[in-house]
DNA sequence: TTGTAGGCGTTATCAT
DNA sequence: ATGATAACGCCTACAA
């Protein structure tokens, strides 16, 4: 262990009551805007504040107050992934945006490694924060064990199989039979799916979407599952589906980077969207107007996600019993020319 | 003001003492793995811990040690650019695994309002982190002028103009250079730039670097300026560099996302590239690989730099020097279908 | 090897 | 309106 320097001293309350000749007590109250102070005495101490360069100690705070006012937002992703998705930087900015109205500080943290998991597990056990947003949470996790035990008011995005706690989401069911009942309705006859994720309640959604929307004619080997929401994993895909069915002439992608990923596949086999096959993803993230043609999709309120967990973590610090149902966030299919 | 309820107690040193039987020192030196325990001591103390359901409280321990073992990472971006960078993720999370190796934890904070700017210089103040690693400073910005007054560890990705400080980047004159130099070798004559960002120092030294490739034959009416590193600016400021040059047969794009942008002008225009057109692009980002055709660009190594930056911090938190004239972390250039 | 006790910087409860 | 003084939970000499 390497030394560590003192770092300068800082100036205390201690410090600037003697400079302002009066009481820590009184100078705290100063400090923390409260009445019953006697113009005399703040000016002095606003005086000794500037002088001796005083700033509040958070660590010395939070100790007594027993808060810390701010929240954790953390995302559980592989690294690429929390790259490439737009999605999590739009939910954390329409988090960040929440907390930052009602003045609490957000730190985002990502787990990245089994050796984050339980860094990060530690840290809310110490009280680093008064409360977390959970961006895809796995349900076994380390993390997830320490909030639900800790009690720490907490909000999911996307609902943590077999977990009660507060969680806001979309319907994806619902959503992924609207945008399939639509293709449909186009006049495909044989159409696939590129499910992705189905280790995720998101992704398993999808997929019931998708066969309930289509009943009697589903057919399971129109299904190719892959790993992750990506556009390589649609690329794969799109080459297994095309390899046991060249006729298909309809695509539900389980996301628009997985939609992007199978356009790019199509093209390569010569086949014309939406004219030879129609595609729709779900998402309408950045790809769904950079692709060619640009993808029908379901449009999914990210940063309203963000903000709906966020303000579910505020009210449960507020004391508030959290919506164990869970908070659904409307979405709606949007059509565009990939079908 | 709402209530806020009591958390429910929880277990401290002295509990477990009292339940071990023994010393609350002797606790401590059990719970920061010290030597100088008796087995029996050490038996009775982890078994008590359990049953307390002991854990220690970070505020008091961060206070006695005057030190957090957290450090943030500070984004300042508009939002939109936030989701839009994939740099940034890269970034972030070549940091973070710097250090989490060092079993640091990292907190990233994302600026996006002035409201946050204030709260963030009052955490820092605070003492919320032992060290900062800024992303995209304003040299004016209050969250800056903290981290000067408080000679708080830090490094700034990227040259903030005008303060000396620890930081890390790439060489953008030389790189521009050398990929301007590539595009004029494949023999065009009217070589256009979109520039972006001219308030940050990335962006002057993109421009500084495609002027010196060009020499004499420089002419600043060929060069367009552009607000922020985008798509959307690519877009308009291929148009606006089309509308006063249509025989244009080369271009510069500060970065992917503005080739990107330009590409797409480019296509709406009837303009076939690389046969019209050569383009390249900077940053060889996500974009590079998807856009049609793929692009020649400049590889900026972005989680080398989020390393190369944590590992700074570190350094200077153990007491070392910073090294003030900057770390500059290699790059290249990759040729591709684009020009 | 272990216990004792002082202090880290605040806030909060009392008197005054 | 203000000043003592006791927490808050932990670490760490120092003493034993």
């Amino acid at each position: 262990m390497p030394e560590i320097p003192a770092r300068r001293k800082r100036a205390t309350v201690h410090d600037v009551a003697v400079e302002a000749g009066v009481s820590r007590g009184t100078v705290s109250r100063v400090v923390n805007g409260e009445r019953y102070v006697s113009d005399e005495a703040r000016k002095a101490i606003e005086a000794a504040i500037v002088k001796v360069g005083y700033v509040p100690n958070t660590a010395a705070r939070n100790l007594v107050m027993q808060r810390t006012q701010a929240v954790a937002f953390i995302v559980h992703e592989p690294g690429p992934l929390f790259v490439e998705d737009p999605n999590i930087g739009e939910i954390l900015l329409g988090a960040n945006a929440a907390l930052s109205d009602a003045d609490y500080q957000m730190a985002s943290i990502v787990v990245d490694s089994e050796r984050d998991t339980e860094r990060v597990a530690r840290f809310l056990r110490g009280g680093f924060v008064d409360g977390v947003v959970m961006v895809s949470a796995r349900t076994n996790d380390p993390i997830t064990r320490v909030i639900e035990q800790l009690e720490l008011p907490a909000a999911f995005v996307g609902h943590p199989p077999g977990l009660t706690a507060a969680w806001v989401g979309i319907d994806n069911v619902g959503s992924a039979r609207a945008v399939t009942e639509q293709l449909i309705a186009t006049g495909r006859r044989r159409i696939g799916m590129i499910a992705a994720a189905l280790d995720r309640d998101s992704g398993v959604d999808r997929l019931q979407g998708f066969t309930d929307a289509l009943g009697d004619r589903f057919d399971a080997d129109l299904v190719e599952s892959v790993p992750l929401y990506s556009y390589s994993a649609g690329v794969d895909g799109m080459r297994a589906l095309l390899a046991r069915h060249p006729d298909l002439d309809g695509l539900f992608a389980a996301s628009d980077a997985v939609a992007a990923g199978a356009l790019e596949t199509l093209r390569e086999a010569g086949l014309r969207v939406p004219e030879d096959v129609g595609v729709v993803g779900f998402d309408d993230s950045a790809w769904a107007t950079r692709t060619h043609p640009p993808l029908s999709t379901v449009r999914q309120p990210a940063a309203g996600l963000g903000r709906a967990a966020a303000l579910s973590v505020l009210a449960q610090i507020r004391g508030e019993k959290p919506a164990v149902d869970g908070i659904m966030v409307e979405t709606s299919v949007v059509w565009r020319e990939s079908a």
